[in-house]
DNA sequence: TTGCACACGTTATAGCATAACGCAATTGAT
DNA sequence: ATCAATTGCGTTATGCTATAACGTGTGCAA
């Protein structure tokens, strides 16, 4: 998908979730962004569905959490799975796609004929530089 | 690990996970429970948690739901990755396992020195008998 | 002009999860 | 036997996550 255009509060979110360093709740974004004038939740679950959308941040199901898109030029959004590592001691977040794993899960689906539209692939444990 | 002897609430909450033909929410649960006198949530979550730790029940971050271990007598989930694929339209989980997906992304998260310790592995979409 | 699509603002509500307190039963050492 | 530690349980209150429902304004095309 082409990204459109962003709004004012699209881009106050989109920028506040790019320049964070880990994911960031709904809420958090919202405390973040009370100075531009932000006022209640809607504001900010209606600019991150449309981010979502464009394909510019990700949803991390298993923290309720939103991040920004690590590799938005790349096309593998677009005919692969993305996976994320997911650092429970710094919050770090590492992006990262592997063919080999969509081609696999995919086969299975299939062989199920089960029509996959949504993924999701989250592996939390600790970053090389948190690891005990 | 091994199950000890489960308790009377955890049994509750445990039955009606393995009866139910979909993921349950820890509040659906909770009103299935009320006639045994449940009046709670926590009493809900606290039997959860020991369910998740004994490995016999899976939450399923995407949905917000709990399903019974599909394949609770074979070893794999102390070796590998557990994956699901959840219709959208009936609620039915499919459960599976891929070693070939799990020693790729096992090698990849090594790569990183990243130390793995849960893992999410979700498919939503429409089983073969939803499917348009 | 009229109708439609879209973004936005606000209030209220729904749904998911845990904190903090106290009590009772069990266990295991002293 | 007694004490301390652990575990499960019940209750109340609270916090976090997400959406429903209403109304406003703006731009654009028929
Ligand atoms: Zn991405
Ligand atoms: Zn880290
Ligand atoms: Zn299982
Ligand atoms: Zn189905």
């Amino acid at each position: 998908m082409t990204t459109p255009m962003l709004t004012k509060n699209q881009s106050l979110v989109f920028d506040v979730l790019t320049k964070a360093e880990a994911p960031l709740s709904a809420y958090t974004i919202l405390d973040k962004l009370r100075d531009q004038g932000f006022r209640a939740p809607l504001q900010v679950y209606r600019a991150l569905d449309k981010l979502l959308e464009y394909g510019v941040v990700h949803r991390l199901e298993s923290i309720n959490s939103f991040v920004a898109c690590a590799h938005p030029n790349e096309d593998c959004h677009s005919h692969g799975l993305v996976a994320f590592a997911i650092c429970e001691s710094c919050g770090q977040v590492i992006e990262f796609h592997d063919h080999e794993v969509d081609h696999r899960l995919m086969d299975w689906l299939k062989s199920q004929k089960f029509k996959a539209e949504k993924s999701t692939i989250e592996i939390r444990g600790h970053c090389a530089n948190c690891a005990a």
